[in-house]
DNA sequence: TCGCAGATGCGAATGAATCTCAGGAACGCG
DNA sequence: CGCGTTCCTGAGATTCATTCGCATCTGCGA
């Protein structure tokens, strides 16, 4: 994605563009991927850029609330930041704490549940746990 | 359950038994539900018990590591501990923080994905995320 | 009774995430 | 172009859940 859409997609959510925005946003929606508020600082920073981790994580949250990004909380010690934010499933590698998306159509779910009296229904989402064969 | 029968339950599991060990097992297996260490320690207090935060929290690690309860990774702020330790699946209510099981024939899982190379399936848990009516 | 392994509990350490707040930049308006 | 208002940024401090370090305690076997 170009830095040109990449302000087009901050308008678009009603996000102010300012180049610390534009510079997290280029990094998370570069690509479909999962990272930590941790990795996309290193990022940045390999980069050359000089954002500090407050505005990372003001910048993440803010994103999130407006849907740019989809907080995911699957590993106990943080959060991940997803780049696809319709509800989809994930493979979660428990020995290397690698998140993978699954390909939507490939989990069926045929039956639900009646909710909880009051409720209405949020999102669905499957994690599959996984680690290497012994 | 009573204390005799907690007793044997830690053993069968390879966990000595102390008092506090057995305070801790008395309040999360009393029946299913899924409480975090905070509250657990709450329930303890409560019920006049002396243990040190500390000790929770050694306590749940030693237990969710030999199978005795099981880490939930759903609320980015904390962990809860279930005592359905059988993979399941849960609603979330992302207002209230509540956890729900959703009792086990009432979710169908249609087809599955291969699993990523090299890998073998851990578990599979669906979350349902639930907010009240509007 | 002695000694040891294992258990306990306190406080300090850790680490992610959030908050504070002051300095700055951008914008609208005259 | 100048001014004030508003919003953004970032360094550090703070919070909160959790874990660690370590000195102390306990119970059991010899």
């Amino acid at each position: 994605m170009s830095a040109i859409s990449m302000l087009d997609e901050l308008k678009r959510h009603g996000v102010s563009a300012t180049p610390q925005r534009i510079e997290v946003a280029t990094v998370i929606l570069e690509r479909p991927q999962h990272l930590s508020a941790e990795q996309i600082l290193e990022r940045l920073r390999s980069k050359g850029s000089r954002v500090s981790k407050a505005t990372v994580y003001n910048t993440l949250k803010l994103f999130s609330d407006c849907g740019l990004v989809k907080e995911l909380t699957v590993d106990p010690n943080r959060k991940f930041y997803d780049s696809t934010t319709h509800a989809h499933h994930h493979f979660y590698h428990v020995e290397t704490g690698e998140l993978s998306d699954i390909p939507e159509d490939q989990v069926e779910i045929m039956s639900l549940p009646p909710l909880p009296a009051g409720t209405e229904q949020e999102s669905v989402e499957v994690l599959i746990r996984v680690r290497d064969c012994r």
